[in-house]
DNA sequence: TCTATACGGAACTGTCAAGTTCCGGATATC
DNA sequence: GATATCCGGAACTTGACAGTTCCGTATAGA
C-alpha cells in the first residue's frame, strides 16, 4: 500500500521520471517517517506520542513533518493504513500435508516479534478505536486480517485434503491464537514462545477443528 | 475489595463509630468518586480523561479528588483495583450436571453488558498496560481473573465427575472465551451476542475440553 | 555555477490539563 | 449556637505539546 497522497498531486508515473525543478519529494522519506511513527506509537501510545519524537527518530525536523501530513492524527492513520507486514508479507505459507505440520510451520521467531510490535501498537491505539472507525478499519486490514488469511489458508487446505470436517468454523478457528496471543501479551505480559504457541495448537486449535488427538 | 488507603490512616473499626470533631471522611463518597472514574475512562480513556470530568460527574469538586488521591494515575490505579464485579458478584455458578450446562448458564445478558463497559475500560489504559505493570496486574485481577475463574470452577466439577480428561488444560481452557470476547470487542469492535458465546462454547471449548461432539 | 526547492533545527504561539490555593457554605459534634 | 472539619467551586500557576514560522544549508536540475 501506498502512502496516502496528502500533499501531492504529481501523477504516479512521474516518481522516478523528470521533475520540473529543484528537489523532488522522497517517498522513501515518507517510508521512514512512518516507521519511526509506529516505533513511538508502539512504545508509548497515541497520546505520548509527540511529533518531535518521531521527527528526531527519523532524523527529521518537526516542520517536515507538518509538510506531509496536516495534523498527527492523520500521521497515525497513514502510519497504520501503510503498516507493512514484515511478517506475513514475505512468509510463504507452508504445506507439510498436515494441518498441525502447516499451523507449527507458521511459527518463526521474526513472525512473533514482528506480531508484539504490532500488538503494542494496538494497545497503543486501542482507546481511539472505538471514536475512530477509520482508525479502526485500518487496523484491523493492516494487522489483524492477514494474519487471520493466512489461518484461514492452511485451514481450508485441511478442509480440501479431508483432514478436517468441510463445516468447520474458520472464521472462529482463524482467530483462536491471535486472541489468545494478544491477551497473553498485552494482560498478562508474559512472552509467547514457540512452546506456548504448539500448546495452543494442540490443546486448543486442531481439537477445536475435528483433528483426532495423539 | 477496599479502596486503597492514600490518606486516611484511622483505625478500621472506627468507620462507623464516634469521631472525635467534625465531620467523618465519607467512604461512600470515594466509592463515587471511583466509580465516576472508571466511566469517564470507559468513554474517553485514560489520557482523554480530565479531573474536572471525573469530579464534576460525581459532583464533587477537583479539590475533593485531590484531598483523596495524589495524582490522576493513582486515582486510576485505584479505580481500577477497586472495580466491583458486579456481574460475578452476586452470580451464583450454575450446576446443571453437564459442562455444556454449566458454560451456558454462566452467560446473561447483564454480564456481557457489564463485560463490555469493562473492555472499553481495559482499552481506556491499553496504552499504559506495558509501562505500568502494577496497573495491568489490578486490571487482570479486577476483570478477566474472576470470570476464568468461574470457568475454572465449572470445568473442574466436569474432571471431578469424569466428564472430561483429569489432566485438561485448566488454565488455557478457562482463558479462551475471556481471551476471544476481548479480541472481538477490542478489535474487531463486534458486539458479543448470546449466539456467538454458545458458538465459542459448541466449537472450541467443549471440543478442546474433550467433550464428545453432538 | 546558478537557482529553486526541500531540508533540519530552533524559536515561537496558543491551548489545555495537572495540580494548587483559596473561600463561602454546609454539617456534625459539643 | 459555637466550632472544627470537610465540602463544592472557582481562580490560579505551571508545564507540555500541537502546530507555525523562519532561517541557514544542502542538493538536484538547468
Amino acid at each position: 500500500m501506498e502512502p496516502l497522497e496528502l500533499i501531492d498531486d504529481e501523477p504516479l508515473d512521474d516518481v522516478d521520471s523528470t521533475p520540473k525543478l529543484g528537489r523532488k519529494r522522497d517517498h522513501t522519506r515518507d517510508a521512514e517517517i512512518l516507521d519511526a511513527t509506529l516505533d513511538v506509537l508502539a512504545e508509548v501510545g497515541y497520546d505520548g506520542m509527540t511529533i518531535d519524537m518521531v521527527a528526531s527518530r527519523a532524523k527529521a525536523g518537526k516542520a517536515t513533518v507538518y509538510r506531509r501530513w496536516t495534523s498527527k492524527a492523520e500521521l497515525v492513520l497513514d502510519a497504520v493504513a501503510c503498516m507493512k507486514s514484515a511478517d506475513i508479507a514475505g512468509l510463504e505459507i507452508p504445506d507439510t500435508g498436515t494441518l498441525r505440520g502447516d499451523l507449527i510451520g507458521l511459527i518463526k521467531t521474526p513472525s512473533i516479534a514482528d506480531g508484539e510490535r504490532k500488538l503494542q501498537i494496538i494497545a497503543g491505539i486501542a482507546s481511539m478505536l472505538s471514536r475512530t472507525p477509520e482508525l479502526a478499519d485500518a487496523a484491523n486490514k493492516a494487522i489483524i486480517e492477514p494474519r487471520a488469511a493466512v489461518n484461514r489458508t492452511v485451514l481450508q487446505r485441511a478442509i480440501d485434503r479431508g483432514e478436517i470436517p468441510a463445516d468447520a468454523d474458520l472464521e472462529t478457528l482463524s482467530l483462536i491464537t491471535p486472541s489468545m496471543v494478544a491477551y497473553r501479551t498485552l494482560m498478562l505480559r508474559k512472552p509467547v514462545t514457540r512452546e506456548f504457541l504448539i500448546g495452543l495448537i494442540d490443546t486448543v486449535v486442531l481439537p477445536a477443528a475435528g483433528v483426532q488427538a495423539g
